[in-house]
DNA sequence: ACCTGAACACCGTTCAAGT
DNA sequence: ACCTGAACACCGTTCAAGT
């Protein structure tokens, strides 16, 4: 008996490009939207792209997930499985940025994931390990609950923010690029401001602005404190 | 002779449920799109429902817009024209309030407008003037330029943010009860800090909580001077 | 229970042809 | 210069039918 179910069969006869094709499974489903969002960024992950990659059909998977929005939403909580929350750094504000710093980083795995996480308020159970591991490091830092559940969901609005304004690109050109182009047009007549602020407007790396921002929240949080 | 263009008769003579069509110009189009955008939402602003309301066809459109995304910043910009900047409030906070409050309030005229600032980087003339007030309002408050281009930035991120996650609904629930439903069905066991946290992380009216986020930043901003 | 093909109601964009 | 119809290459989702 080589298998009790004779449909099984197929699952293993099944080929495409000489591999074994694998069975269907929601796993198998979120696994290969990622991949494709990571490559062809939000708009570019389709049901379809998603079924052909797992040589199959749109419909059959609807079998394993209800829609579109659902299955963003559980491409969003796998990748936050990569998050590295372990930092043992002495300094809770070292190990506040190292978490972070892990986060940001996995969202900017490609473009997409992190315009995902800012169009997808996350509620998996790993959006749900790193908010725990962030309202544990705050209350090291004696920041007092109350405080330090509003102070988590600013922190990651912020963290998110930046990784999709690193990663963002419109018709393929650099978004920040095309800013950057603007506000050196700027007039000093009209926009005097800008124009004095043209040089820092631009400046900065990606991590050097996080950085600062990171301590102006952080700052602002512990003056702040409701409790 | 009643008109020098005979083409030019169409756009009196054509009409759709008796009214006159208008002719089509960028202007036209940009405003067709954000009555479509703040009713239907970003995925529901097509160019194909833009033409329909405007009584042409899709590839009419291409002869004063360039793209989708094109049409989408457009829209951005000319939505950010109600935003009023002209507080006069004599405490530079209350002023920087002002005028982030109103700019909340016109994200969150309809759906999707607070997705389309969070995924395009602003840039047209009525995002430049908002943020030359905000750098104006930074200065009367003695942040220097170097500190008040970063923190411009950092402030408009975070009010942009709010504005979309006060707007967001997935399937046609509230995004933010979802997350709520979430936080309640969370063990005490498994994540003991969210769970002591359950209330906080649910409380706060929005503006409660814009209001703490604008002290946290802003107090943030002014220790933290690079200048 | 799982998977499928066909169909429905949409998309953005291009291109050749018209006025 | 402006506008159009037809076509191309896509979408998400439903439904009846298959194993």
């Amino acid at each position: 008996m080589p298998s009790r179910n004779p449909f099984e069969a197929r699952n293993v006869v099944g080929r495409r490009g000489g591999r074994v094709k694998p069975p269907l499974s929601r796993d198998a489903i979120v696994g290969a939207a990622l991949e494709i969002l990571k490559r062809d960024g939000l708009e570019g992950m389709s049901l379809r792209k998603v079924a052909a990659a797992l040589d199959t059909g749109p419909t059959s998977l609807y079998v394993y997930v209800e829609s579109l929005d659902e299955l963003r939403a559980l491409v969003l909580d796998r990748a936050l499985a990569d998050v590295d929350t372990s930092s043992r750094k002495r300094d809770f504000r070292a190990r506040l940025r190292a978490v972070l710093e892990s986060y940001v980083s996995v969202l900017m795995q490609g473009p997409g994931l992190a315009q995902l996480a800012l169009s997808t308020i996350a509620a998996g159970p790993n959006a749900l390990r790193l908010i725990e591991r962030l309202l544990g490091i705050l209350h090291e830092a004696e920041v007092d609950t109350a405080t330090a559940a509003w102070a988590v969901d600013l922190i990651l609005l912020y963290a998110t923010a930046i990784a999709a304004e690193q990663t963002q690109r419109s018709d393929g050109r650099d978004a920040l690029a095309s800013l950057s182009r603007v506000i050196d047009a700027v007039s000093a007549e009209e926009f005097p401001r800008i124009f004095a602020a043209r040089e820092p407007l631009r400046s900065g790396s990606g991590s050097e602005r996080f950085g600062w921002a990171l301590e102006v929240l952080l700052g602002g949080i512990l003056q702040n404190r409701r409790g």
